[in-house]
DNA sequence: AAACCTAACTTCAATTTTGCAAGTTACTAG
DNA sequence: CTAGTAACTTGCAAAATTGAAGTTAGGTTT
């Protein structure tokens, strides 16, 4: 399944999700795709300002995952775009809890849009 | 040792909440604590091996904000028992839909018990 | 055509965090 | 007096992360 993981820590589906996206990063990446952000250069400008070469390596991950889709949409000069998957795209309810839960507990947050709450654009 | 949150790298509710439990061992000791588990030990000897050193530095971390609860329940010799606040708890549906979604998308995940993915016990 | 700009990365030294093993403290039991 | 258990703590080496600077392949401006 997953080749640059050497072993599992069990086979809980909690513990396998986080050996994927338990870091600090990798749902704020997948957060900002599912907002809409396509490009390299569009993640890298985020607020958080994720160091690049974090992004480029949790980027390739997140491909070999099959969580997100690196295609080329222009040739001269090389310009890429990066997609959910469906699997990708199901992490969505995830996040809106992490995201109530954040809104209940932590002060000052920004409040999410209706349509990402609510899981339908 | 971290002091840790010093700086917020935004406002957004759901990199709030990865600042606080986005690693690698704190929605695991979350899971034990919502499971049942309830000392040091039983919590360390979780199928995941979690060093006792992470152990006791997330649960130190977890209390100061709130979201555990320790409390002396035997005194010779002392004896500890970590309790989920509200706020722990309220957790917990942010770990159904991980486990979903490891569920959906991992191979040979474990089936989380009915009570723990409908939250009733 | 030289100088400058942009997207998409890479590389690298300097931290920071983590994992592992062993040690500590305070009791209880035999 | 020796052994055992719970709940941690300490000391490092190893691994992961950061921030800054550099690279590559083109495009645009003067």
């Amino acid at each position: 399944m997953s080749p640059h993981k050497k072993f599992l820590r069990s086979r809980c589906p909690i513990v396998n999700g986080l050996d994927v996206f338990g870091d600090k990063w990798t749902l704020v990446i997948l957060r900002d795709l599912i907002c809409g952000e396509e490009t390299y250069s569009e993640l890298a400008s985020s607020p958080e300002r994720i160091p690049t070469n974090r992004l480029a390596e949790r980027l390739k991950m997140l491909e070999a995952e099959n969580i997100v889709k690196k295609s080329l949409y222009q040739n001269k000069p090389k310009r890429y775009r990066y997609l959910l998957t469906e699997k990708g795209k199901d992490l969505l309810p995830a996040l809106q809890e992490i995201a109530r839960w954040g809104n209940k507990h932590m002060e000052d947050t920004w409040i999410p849009p209706d349509w990402f709450m609510q899981g339908k654009r």
